[in-house]
DNA sequence: TCTGGGGTCCTAGGACCC
DNA sequence: TCTGGGGTCCTAGGACCC
């Protein structure tokens, strides 16, 4: 019998952000996506408001004047450095973790003889202590219970931030299990959910009871997985080596509309280098680049138009400049004049390992190719070491009119020199 | 005027081959 | 004029997650 604990921090951007700025407690806090487009992280204040993930900003704007909702920029400089805190804390706490995603990960609790409420008690306080931020804790025998277990926690009151549905009797699970909407489960999302309810399966416990036969008729194998880990046998396994990514994308939406071919360009340009940076990150190369630009769905008067374009690489490469190039002549096939685009991506796939070798120890005559290894060698350590773009292509343009927005950003209080907290005594 | 970004997995259906 | 069936591979699209 497995156990598994899923640590959550609790409305994390916006806890980030509260542990540099104190003065952001108990007030409405919203965190915006890029661009400001979207709320993505709310404070309980701001949730109670009514203010919905994923909302539009913009249609919040007078619910934000009337109750002094506070709206930041994201800033994931400053969350993802937040992040790999938290999880050097939750690590000591378990053999085995997960990282599930910037504000979550499993632990693995097989063989924990003792109370684990108390221990997972001792792990928020923990992190609370060393990083300031809140979290909840769920712990089950599936990794799908202990997300529900971690939702009850968040939700309802009583568990103090720690549920545990293993020192549950079955009775009393399938009680809690019966008030909890079948859409909270893991793996259930909109459209499985309406899938569901019109067969008539509306609580966590219909599914948990479901036929996983009867699943299987109407849906994929991930929906009966999801019964079976309902039902409190373990099929999903913790995965503590993340695996190496199988395409890595990078795309933004612009600040303004868009028409003239020169700023796509630099936009492919610069998305091209981030996306690149990642790939040598994980020491891959790449044999076909993908991109596409976008005009604004939502202006239903523009005519749209959102071609994408797969270019296939003579040879696998990391090289930022053989990517671009090849990004570029995509490019150059898809715009179209007279369009206002709203958004570009650049997705490099076809992924393979790069072989693992020393550029010093490089003894081939290949040149170009070990000039251009160094090259990107140089410029990653520059802007490891400088900053981001400290160096980059000269293609991706300086003035960017194209940038996104991001009206009101907190300094990157924990990564950057010039911008670090200094505690007056 | 203003509506995010980055991933994974699964399935259906077309292309192709024998 | 008549015109099979089955396997495999690939891709696009849909669903999910945070």
């Amino acid at each position: 019998m497995s156990t598994f604990a899923l640590v959550d921090g609790n409305n994390f951007y916006v806890s980030c952000e509260r542990v540099f700025n104190p003065q952001l407690e108990k007030r409405p806090v919203v965190v915006l996506s890029n661009n400001d487009g979207c709320a993505v992280a709310r404070s309980q204040e701001a949730k109670a408001l009514g203010v919905k993930m994923g909302a539009p900003w913009f249609q919040m704007q007078a619910l934000a004047r009337k109750h002094g909702i506070v709206a930041l920029s994201s800033n994931y400089t400053l969350y993802a450095d937040m992040s790999n805190r938290m999880m050097a804390v939750l690590e000591k706490f378990s053999p085995s973790q997960e990282v599930y995603s910037i504000d979550e990960c499993f632990l693995g609790l097989d063989g924990f003889h003792t109370d684990l409420t108390a221990y997972g008690q001792a792990i928020r306080q923990q992190v609370k202590c060393w990083t300031g931020l809140p979290t909840c804790i769920g712990i089950g025998p599936t990794k799908t219970l202990a997300k529900l277990a971690n939702h009850i926690a968040k939700k309802q009151r009583e568990w103090a931030g720690v549920c545990d549905l293993g020192k549950l009797s079955e009775h009393a699970l399938n009680d809690l299990l019966e008030r909890i909407d079948v859409g909270e489960v893991w793996g259930v999302g909109r459209r499985i959910r309406e899938k569901l309810v019109r067969l008539g399966i509306n609580t966590a416990l219909d599914l948990k009871r479901a036929e996983v036969a009867f699943i299987g008729d109407y849906f994929s194998v991930v929906t009966q997985r999801t019964v079976v880990e309902l039902q409190g046998v373990s099929l999903l396994q913790l995965e503590e080596v993340a695996p190496a990514r199988q395409q890595i994308m990078c795309s933004r939406s612009f600040g303004l509309p868009v028409t003239q071919l020169t700023d796509l360009q630099q936009a492919i340009i610069s998305y091209t280098t981030r996306a690149a940076e990642k790939l040598r990150r994980q020491s891959s190369l790449c044999r076909a680049v993908h991109i596409s630009i976008r005009t604004n769905p939502f202006r239903q008067k523009d005519a749209q138009y959102s071609p994408g374009l797969t270019v296939t690489l003579p040879k696998a490469t990391c090289d930022t400049l053989k990517l671009a190039q090849a990004g570029l002549w995509g490019l150059q096939r898809i715009y179209r004049p007279g369009c206002r685009y709203a958004k570009a991506g650049v997705i490099l796939l076809d992924l393979v390992p790069a072989e693992i070798r020393q550029t010093s120890l490089f003894t081939d005559h290949e040149t170009d190719k070990k000039n251009a290894q160094q090259l990107m060698q140089t410029m990653d350590a520059i802007n490891q070491r400088m900053g981001k773009d400290a160096v980059f292509l000269a293609g991706a343009g300086v003035e960017k009119r194209w940038h996104m927005k991001q009206g009101n950003k907190t300094p990157r209080y924990t990564t950057e020199w010039k911008e670090l907290v200094v505690v007056q005594c």
